[in-house]
DNA sequence: TCTGAAATCAGAATGGT
DNA sequence: ACCATTCTGATTTCAGA
């Protein structure tokens, strides 16, 4: 990983399908070594990996929630209770935090009666589950997880 | 917007690179309709765009916190506010939400400096806001934001 | 690890239904 | 809106440095 390598996923985390072509006049460096660099960033797993970011509101999923949620302590239980989180349908994101929550919880429904059948009722009847806040999202006034470098 | 058009976003917020071959196959249908089906959501906007998808932690991108922020209330303060934790580097997701916080946060940063210079004391230097409590993020359980469909 | 050239393949463009 | 074919150009491959 050296600042040649660190260009190409600053240009790649903003647009995927910018092309070798272009790669290689930017870097200054021919076409067959940039692929070669590239492939070597997937292959390590720092590039894990291409995917078409959509529109959540395009699908009306504008029921967008966050979660903060405290659990019993018991062995193993931030495991257990973690990928039981995770598993819920809508949910995209679960962060296992410190201070007074143990878990934030992220998740988009289509609507009020999706967002209670699929999350309300599973975390509240969830025995691990001491105590939850959940609040719901008015605007996302920003969300790009795939600008990784912004330095 | 039909089930086709849902099968191909289906397919390509897990993987950009899935080819108009395979999806043709797929989805039963010759690969210029297909192309012109994902040039359609392209400019309707529903696909947003490509992304690499990167490993923070490669990056060595540990030190990840989520912020629950109070703001004082003013005219226009959320949108001006929103916009101010929006700006700080390092910060990917903004939400303006319902309950006892005004504002959820997450940000990543290299290391406890780091997060501290461009993140701690820029919050607690800004006026507009009254309170915040910050908590860091021990283990990603789950973070795919870009699967947006997951009936 | 890097590079240049050739070969392959995927996507864009076209024109017709 | 859909489809078959053509055409263009991007990516992959590979031999050599």
């Amino acid at each position: 990983m050296d600042e040649i390598d660190l260009k190409i996923l600053k240009i790649l985390q903003k647009d995927a399908k910018y092309s070798l072509e272009d790669l290689s006049t930017e870097l200054k460096m021919p076409k067959s070594t940039v692929a070669y660099r590239i492939k070597r960033l997937e292959s390590l797993n720092i590039i894990k990996g291409y995917y078409a970011q959509i529109d959540p509101t395009a699908l009306n999923l504008d029921y967008i929630v966050i979660s903060l949620i405290r659990g019993k302590y018991s062995k193993d239980y931030h495991i257990e209770l973690g990928s039981k989180l995770a598993n819920i349908p809508g949910v995209w994101g679960v962060y296992f935090v410190l201070g007074d929550t143990d878990f934030i919880v992220i998740a988009r429904y289509r609507n009020r009666e999706d967002f209670m059948k699929n999350y309300l009722e599973r975390i509240t009847s969830m025995p691990e589950v001491e105590r939850s806040s959940t609040h719901v999202v008015v605007k996302i006034i920003k969300e790009s997880p795939n600008m990784v470098i912004w330095w």
